[in-house]
DNA sequence: ATCCTCCATCGTCTATCGGCGATGAACGAT
DNA sequence: ATCGTTCATCGCCGATAGACGATGGAGGAT
């Protein structure tokens, strides 16, 4: 879990997964035109994401496809709840939805 | 956000959140006690944590109160989960309570 | 064959993290 | 006044992160 969460606490890697949820297409390129950063450190950043699981990577042929996984994501997201539910434990019944 | 993930995304610190809500008495030398690290170093994670706006302190006398702040735990949870609904923008209408 | 584009990787640099021991301050107890 | 306890802070260090440029490979286009 911490893994995940160190994976996500990065801006950059948050801008990233935004792009990439944004658009259909996922070239490293695209995400690169975006983020105003050079292409080797875009690199970077998604191999991160796809070696915590939270982006698939699907290597075509010289153009590679990044896809968010929505399902690890939703994943991640669950822990963190759970986490916080386990430190409210039944103390604090106020739920935010 | 990518602040408090930061915060989040070490595993100690995760287990000191744990103890903190564990507890009601939030001692640092509790948490020392039970993490098997150095005092110093515990005292460093938990001042990241206060910083992360994480966890309450107190400075009482010299015994300093720690106290998850569950509030801002469920905040970040929920931002996080915010997250997760933008990128998948309504691809996804599984919800896990 | 020769470019050009896209991409991953390597090497380098700097800054920060994560751990520790040591130190000193604040306080209670003797 | 002198301990003992608790805690924050300060160096110090090895390791890692984060950024970049440069390099090289794989394809597509000419």
């Amino acid at each position: 879990m911490a893994l995940r969460l160190a994976a996500l606490s990065h801006p950059a890697r948050i801008e990233i997964l935004k792009r990439l949820s944004a658009s259909a297409c996922c070239s490293c390129r695209e995400v690169v035109d975006h983020l105003d950063l050079a292409q080797s450190t875009v690199s970077q950043h998604l191999k991160v994401l796809v070696e915590a699981g939270l982006v698939r990577f699907e290597a075509d042929r010289q153009r590679s496809r990044y896809a968010v996984d929505h399902a690890a994501l939703a994943g991640v997201s669950a822990s963190l709840t759970q986490l916080v539910d386990s430190c409210c434990s039944g103390s604090l019944p106020k739920r935010q939805d």
